[in-house]
DNA sequence: ATCGATCACGAAAATAATTTTCGGAATGGT
DNA sequence: ACCATTCCGAAAATTATTTTCGTGATCGAT
């Protein structure tokens, strides 16, 4: 458990004194992660025993301990509770971008279902086809990026972003098969749709998408990934990255789920790349 | 500057002595990060003067700032220096992704580019056509993402994964155009070609690709991105996410540059969604 | 070879930080 | 009103960190 899920879960039970102290850790992480137990306890308006039984109250060995899980967590894990205001400057755009990407990692890593996740690469590593669909750019992106890694691993498996297609393709499918769909805001109707469908005739259907909404409500498993969008319209949203990482988890339990099929497929992809390029097998597998 | 890129750029210059600090934080790191002076200076067989001058010496004020800088940085930079082994548990498996993916943000962040990015930037904001190249299922996503970012801030750009309508492409693009393409190898040959084509009819070029390949030799700006690939061939590759995200920074850039274009387009397409959806506008701007 | 300068390093002292102990005050239940 | 419990800080005890200073090693110049 980090840091600053506790902070949250505990914040309504602490006293007045330790709330107090959270409420520096919040929002002055800068000054928390510098400062000494009497430094922190000052600016609180307590005294350092005070902010002993507060780390201790965190999980943490001691107010040392606590200092290096302060530190270690809030790299990623502050913007989260605070969200900071941001310069035009490139290195600064730059920096936010990669720390909301990060940050929306962390998150999703946190909130993961693991459960839910096994249970989608069990019926995608038994699929005897797979339909990948999604719409809207970034869902159609994740839908691509499904086939772009299941194909490697021995599967069949077709993507596709076309609607009307989806629903032809759904109709098509059969026991045994698999329908995953993405959809960021877990509102895409055609989506459900096809899910809808798809589960009338026995094929599986998950689900990678917002819980609580109408596309998860219609699949079968559900991989759950809600995040708050940024609130800067013009920064691409850091969710879509979370949705990549998130596939990436996805192949990566398909492939031990079926070894000895995926290993053979890699080094035949990978043996054509070396052949066809210029014999550096240290490269990225496929560009 | 973060402590490893100095750690690693101090190391040879470093007594007997304070290199076996430096090993025990590279190869302990959680040791490291836990124990009190006395304790790390026991074990690396020095006295805690020493370790006290180590840490002044990697720019620190004081020890617990050389700890508050060590577990700040190494929650994601560790890895680049200690790849560790990883489990098949789920769990495990979900937390080595992201933690690739994470440190491969942190990398290229490191190491980007800016006054590269910038020119890119420029160029892309003045287009009058875009042409994104990228093929292999990681670079045709890439070109594809450029397009679903671009298009958004009211730019006229089409991607495409085929190498051969690129080519037919580039021989029709004009100057003032830009021609932008991907490369995870940068080894591209059809994508390289594509670039001189654009060059000899003076349409601009940009790379997105590995620095000192021949795809980055063929574009007049490059913005490179130097990863490794990760050692297990069944984990896809961290760097797809190193490479999207940098798509996010350039668009992030080029938005600044054509703002009040920007804000009409992207007014223009959320009100269509919300429309199109059921009015809630806290959704992701674009599924 | 010898001298002087410089550097690395640790012992011990000085200082600072942290934790423990203990008791007073406040709160709430009986 | 009385007891139990919780919260919290003062002071003491402990522990950690930094400074000071002296020794020994190394290196270049004479």
């Amino acid at each position: 458990m980090d840091l600053f899920s506790m902070l949250q879960d505990e914040r309504t039970r602490l006293s007045a004194s330790e709330g107090r102290i959270a409420d520096i850790l919040v929002n002055d992480y800068e000054f928390a992660v510098n400062a000494s137990i009497t430094g922190l306890a000052e600016r609180a308006g307590v005294s350092p025993p005070t902010v002993t039984r507060f780390c201790r109250r965190m999980g943490c060995d001691s107010y040392s301990d606590f200092k290096v899980q302060l530190a270690r967590t809030a790299y990623v894990g502050i913007r989260y509770l605070r969200p900071e205001p941001q310069s035009h400057a490139a290195g600064d755009i730059a920096k936010d971008v990669v720390e909301q990407a990060q940050n929306a990692l962390f998150l999703m890593h946190r909130a993961l279902d693991l459960p839910a996740i096994e249970r989608a690469a069990d019926l995608l590593a038994g699929a005897e086809m797979i339909y990948a669909f999604g719409s809207g750019g970034n869902s159609s992106m994740i839908a691509g990026e499904l086939q772009n890694r299941l194909f490697r691993l021995g599967l069949r498996i077709t993507a596709s972003a076309d609607h009307a297609l989806q629903l032809m393709m759904a109709a098509a499918a059969r026991p045994g098969d698999v329908l995953i769909g993405s959809s960021l805001s877990g509102r895409n109707a055609e989506l459900a749709r096809a899910f809808s469908l798809a589960r009338q005739q026995g094929t599986a259907t998950v689900a990678l998408t917002q819980s609580a909404s109408p596309v998860a409500a219609a699949a079968d498993v559900t991989i759950p990934i809600d995040l708050a969008e940024a609130p800067n319209i013009y920064r691409p949203t850091a969710t879509r990255v979370a949705y990549l990482v998130a596939v990436d988890i996805l192949a990566s339990l398909i492939a031990t789920r079926m070894q000895p099929q995926a290993t053979a497929t890699l080094r035949r992809i990978k043996q054509q790349l070396v052949v066809h390029r210029d014999g550096d097998d240290r490269q990225p597998l496929g560009d």
